[in-house]
DNA sequence: TAACATAGTATCATATTGTGTACTATAGGA
DNA sequence: TCCTATAGTACACAATATGATACTATGTTA
C-alpha cells in the first residue's frame, strides 16, 4: 500500500494548518463508520470469509438480533463499506463482502492486532 | 515497530483456532477503548501535543461539556492509554499525555489518516 | 473581603442505541 | 394445505451515552 503522506508531512499539515483537526478530518469519517457494539464484529467477519450470507453472520456472533444485524449491515453498506448482492433464486438468498474500500480497512486491523497482541497483557478490557 | 504475527499467521491461527472471534480478540478490546464521541478526538490531540491540560483540551474542543471531558478522560486514564499527573503548585494544574501504551496508538491512527486520504472523495460522512 | 485561575462535581434532562417478541414474503416439496 | 428455507420488518421498551446548568475547592493577589 502506498501512501499520500507520510505522517510527518500529515503533522506539518496540521501545523500549518492545511489540515485541521475540526474541518476535513482524515481520522472521524471512518471512526464513525465503525462505531457501534457490532460493527467491527462484522468487519472482522469479511476480513476472514469472502462472502457472508444474513444467516451464516447470525451464526458467527449468536447474539446478535435480527433487528441489529439489519441495521448494521445497510450502515455498513449506505457507507460503501460492504456490498449486499441479492440471488433471486429458490430459495432466494443473499451475499454480502467486502468493497474495495471495505477491503482496505484490512490494514487498519492488522495495526490494531499488532498492538493487541503487543498490549495484551497490560490491557484490562476483553 | 515489529510484528509478533504476520496478517496469514494470524488468519492461520483463526483458522486452526488458536485465536477464536469470540475468545481473545485482538481487535475488541482496543476498539471498545476508542468508542464513543470523544475518545478518539482527544487522543487525536496527544498525536499533535506531547502534554495537554484540561483547559488547554477544552479550547481544542469547544463543544465537549466538562462532564464528557472529565468522564473520558477519566476512561483513557482506566484503560491505560494516557497519564494524568497532577501539580499541587499556585495555582494546582493537570497534565494529560500518552502512555507507552497510548502511544503505540500512533501506528493506527497512521494507517487510518492513509485509509481517510486515499478514500477522501468516496467518503459521504463528515 | 472578594475576585481569579486552576480543575473539576452534582444533578437532572434528553438523545441515541440496542433488545425482545412477533410478524412478513416467496416458492418448492411432502 | 402446510412446512421448509431464505432474509428480513415492525413496534414498543430498556439501557446507555451525552448535554445543560449550576455548583465546589484551593491559595494568592487586589
Amino acid at each position: 500500500m502506498k501512501s499520500f503522506f507520510t505522517y510527518e508531512e500529515y503533522l506539518e499539515k496540521v501545523k500549518t494548518g492545511v489540515v485541521t483537526a475540526d474541518g476535513h478530518c482524515p481520522v472521524t469519517p471512518l471512526l464513525l463508520m465503525i462505531q457501534g457494539k457490532w460493527k467491527t464484529q462484522i468487519l472482522y467477519e469479511f476480513c476472514i470469509h469472502d462472502k457472508m450470507r444474513f444467516g451464516e453472520l447470525k451464526k458467527d456472533l449468536p447474539d446478535i438480533t435480527n433487528t441489529m444485524l439489519t441495521k448494521t449491515l445497510r450502515e455498513l453498506e449506505d457507507d460503501g463499506l460492504i456490498i449486499r448482492e441479492q440471488f433471486n433464486e429458490v430459495p432466494p438468498h443473499v451475499e454480502y463482502s467486502f468493497s474495495d474500500m471495505g477491503r482496505d480497512l484490512m490494514p487498519i486491523y492488522y495495526a490494531i492486532m499488532e498492538w493487541g497482541f503487543k498490549h495484551e497483557k497490560d490491557v484490562s478490557r476483553d
